[in-house]
DNA sequence: CGCATAATGAAAAAGACTTGCATCTGAGTT
DNA sequence: AACTCAGATGCAAGTCTTTTTCATTATGCG
């Protein structure tokens, strides 16, 4: 449970910071959010659904985690399969860590290191380009399917 | 034109490549690759089934790219919008190299640089893993999509 | 040349996500 | 507490990417 600590906390600061844009807190989007804060790793829309299990529509599921990553309270990630993954921005590490996947059975490793942020700031100026964030994760076979 | 210098080299190469897996070397992979040895960019396989005129089924493409990145000729890219863009891997840059988009107008900039890979190979081992490769792609604003 | 098997095309399906629209509801206002 | 209305939801349908099925075609080895 990565995140389960500072929860109470993070759902007042997400309240407000909706409040602030004409958004509502509405049921689904509580739960969602709830969940979100429980789940130690990326997850889909239709994973969330199911947790939810199914108490709104998985459309809404799709339409709030887009405002959500709009309104910075999430993240998307991309594993390569075409899937969105979408986990709770936590102000501990700034929303900014990145993922160690097994090739084959897909689980998933949280990983705090990163390049240093110069190298980024380096490719910015380097091409004229602003904002750049960066999106890095890595791939590999975990040590039970080396074996197998 | 990227890669276009040492392509006829490429192709040779590939021929034994496919040749020595069973795999058969057929109008549609050839023109597939060709193509792909003249783009500057990754592409999707809806674009290069449009720059193929269509002279094979875009099935075919699909299933081309699956398998030449099966067999490491090509390499796979995700840009964040749930569409797999392909690049020849060419020698020169040993297949690596990350790029760098507009988040408003699309545009890519190829990247040369990248991280150390002491800190690949530091990951890898402190989570058991092998084989851990990395996807890094950096999203930005381009300048001329600052000044809009 | 002939044959085994891989590759292709066409249609259909699967899966992720989006959109349109009627209905509902949160939350500020009276 | 009722009023109001913009924002949110559900449902159906649509879009887009990618995969699967299966009958047909064609590569390349002998």
């Amino acid at each position: 449970m990565a995140h389960s600590h500072s929860h109470e906390h993070d759902l007042i600061d997400i309240r407000a910071k909706l409040r602030g844009k004409d958004r509502r807190i509405t049921k689904p989007r509580e739960e969602i959010l709830e969940l979100l804060g429980k789940e130690e790793h990326p997850v889909t829309a239709r994973t969330l659904h199911e947790k939810l299990s199914k108490s709104c529509d998985l459309v809404t599921v799709y339409r709030s985690l887009k405002m959500l990553e709009f309104m910075h309270l999430v993240k998307r990630f991309d594993f390569g399969d075409n899937t969105a993954r979408y986990e709770l921005i936590c102000p501990d590490d700034h929303g900014h860590h990145h993922h160690l996947i097994c090739r084959e059975c897909r689980t998933v490793v949280e990983i705090e290191e990163c390049f240093d942020s110069e190298l980024e700031s380096k490719i910015a100026k380097k091409h004229g380009f602003k904002n750049v964030t960066h999106q890095l994760e890595f791939f590999g076979l975990c040590s039970s399917c080396q074996t197998a």
